[in-house]
DNA sequence: TAGTCATATTAGCATATACTAAAGCCACAC
DNA sequence: GTGTGGCTTTAGTATATGCTAATATGACTA
C-alpha cells in the first residue's frame, strides 16, 4: 500500500458486524469468548456460529483457538468498536431528537447501525454535541475507536430494578464457575434486580434470555460484576 | 382473519423492495416493466431478474406475462409506494436537519429506507410538519399509499442542465419508438441535459446509464416526457 | 412466409448464512 | 487414570440471491 493512503476498510455484512459486537460484548474482559456464548447471544445454534467463526478467523477478524473461543484481532476489535459507536449515537439521536424512548430505542439502533455511512453518524455526533454517553450512561467509542472503561458493580450492590448486564464473574473457583453457568449467570446475559431481601440477604434476579428468575445469595451476587444494560 | 385486524405485510428482504421500487417506476404509465429494463435499472444480469420476477409472482406481488413483462398488483403497489416514501421523508429529513445537500443524500436514503422502522419515518414526517414534497420537488405519498402525480416537462423544454428521469414517450410510431429504444431513451433512464442549440435546434443529452450523450432533434426531444430526477 | 436477431428463460453453478444430526474432543469426577 | 457428559466441530442440507452459458421465443425484415 503506498504511504499516505488509508486501509481500505471491506465493508462487513450485517451478520458478520452482529458476530463482532458479541465477540467484544463477550470477550470484553481479556477471556475468550465461546461458541455457545456466541450462539446464546445471538439466538443462533452452534454449528452455524463455528462456521461463522471459520469465516470470520479467515477475514482476520478474529482469533480462534479450537474448543477454547474466539478473541478479536485489533482490526475486529476496530470494526466492533464502530459498530458500538454507531449503536450509541444512534440511540441518543433518536432519544433527544425524534422522542423516542429508552425501552424503543433499542431493536431501531440494532437495525440502522448496519445501514448508516460513516458520514452519518458523524453528521449526529455533531448535532448531538460530540457526546461522550449514551442514553443508558454507556460511553460512546470516539470515532479513532477509543473507549473509556465502564465502571462495574456486583449485583449484591446494584440497585433494584436495574437492568444490568453481566460483564464479570470474579472469582476462579470451579465450583461456583460451574454452579453459575448451570443458572445461566454468564459474562454476556442480561438479567433485571427484581427483589432484594434486607440484612444482606439473597437478590432476585430476573433473567431476560430464558425468561425465568434467581435467587442469589449475597456471597455469590457479590462475584457478579455488572454494568447498567445498553 | 378475524374482522377487526389488518393483515400483517410480510417483511421483504433489501432486494425485493429494491425490485418493486424498480418495477414501480418502469410500470408508473400502466406499461409493462421488461426483463432488461429492470436489470439495467438495478444493474443486475437478466437472467437474475427472470429468477426474482417468479418468486416475485409467487408472492402475490406481480403479475407476470411471460416474454411480456411484469406489473404490480395492489399488495406490491403499496410495498413500492411504502419505499418511496421512506425515500424520500429520508431524503428530506437528512437535507432539512443534518444539513445534507441534493447530491448527497440519495445514496444514504437507499440505504436507509431499508432499514428504518414505519415508525420512525412518521415520527421524521411529524418533526417535518408532514410534508408533501422531498428535496427534488417529487411528491411523498402518505403513509396510506397515496401519491400525486407528477407534472412531466418535454426534453425539448426543459432547461439546460436540469437533471431528468425519462417517464413517457409521447408517440406510438414504431419506427420512432424503435429509434428511441435503440438509443437508450426508454422510460425510467436518466439523463442530464448539457447543450441546447439555439432557434429551435437539438438538446444533447448525458445518459448516466451508458455514460454517453446523445444529439436529439426538437421533433423528437418533443415526445420525450420527463420529470426531475429523484 | 421464412429467417434472423434481440429478448427472455432455463440450466448449472457460486456465495453467504442458517439449520439438524452425527461425530469429535476435553476436562471433571470418581 | 479412565470414563462420561457437555461443548465444539463436521457433514449434509436449505434458502435467497447473484452470475455465465445455453436454449427458447417472438417479432421485424426481406
Amino acid at each position: 500500500m503506498p504511504p499516505g493512503m488509508t486501509a481500505q476498510e471491506p465493508s462487513l455484512t450485517r451478520s458478520v458486524e452482529d458476530y463482532l459486537k458479541a465477540i467484544y460484548r463477550l470477550s470484553a474482559q481479556g477471556g475468550f469468548a465461546t461458541t455457545s456464548d456466541i450462539a446464546g447471544l445471538l439466538t443462533l445454534s452452534a454449528p452455524s456460529v463455528s462456521a461463522m467463526v471459520k469465516r470470520l478467523s479467515e477475514m482476520g477478524l478474529i482469533e480462534h483457538v479450537p474448543y477454547r473461543g474466539v478473541q478479536l484481532t485489533s482490526q475486529g476489535r476496530r470494526a466492533a468498536l464502530k459498530m458500538i459507536r454507531r449503536h450509541r449515537v444512534l440511540e441518543l439521536y433518536l432519544t433527544r431528537n425524534l422522542s423516542y424512548d429508552w425501552g424503543n430505542v433499542h431493536n431501531e439502533a440494532e437495525r440502522l447501525e448496519h445501514a448508516v455511512s460513516d458520514d452519518l453518524i458523524e453528521r449526529m455526533a455533531a448535532a448531538l454535541g460530540d457526546p461522550h454517553y449514551d442514553p443508558h450512561g454507556d460511553p460512546i467509542p470516539t470515532a479513532t475507536g477509543d473507549i473509556e472503561e465502564t465502571e462495574l458493580v456486583s449485583l449484591a450492590d446494584a440497585a433494584v430494578g436495574a437492568d444490568l448486564e453481566l460483564r464479570q464473574v470474579g472469582t476462579q473457583d470451579a465450583a461456583r464457575l460451574r454452579y453459575f453457568a448451570e443458572q445461566g449467570l454468564v459474562p454476556g446475559v442480561r438479567v433485571s434486580i427484581t427483589e432484594r431481601q434486607p440484612f444482606n440477604g439473597p437478590t432476585t434476579v430476573y433473567l431476560y434470555a430464558s425468561a425465568t428468575s434467581r435467587i442469589i445469595g449475597r456471597e455469590l451476587a457479590q462475584l457478579l460484576w455488572c454494568r447498567e444494560a445498553q
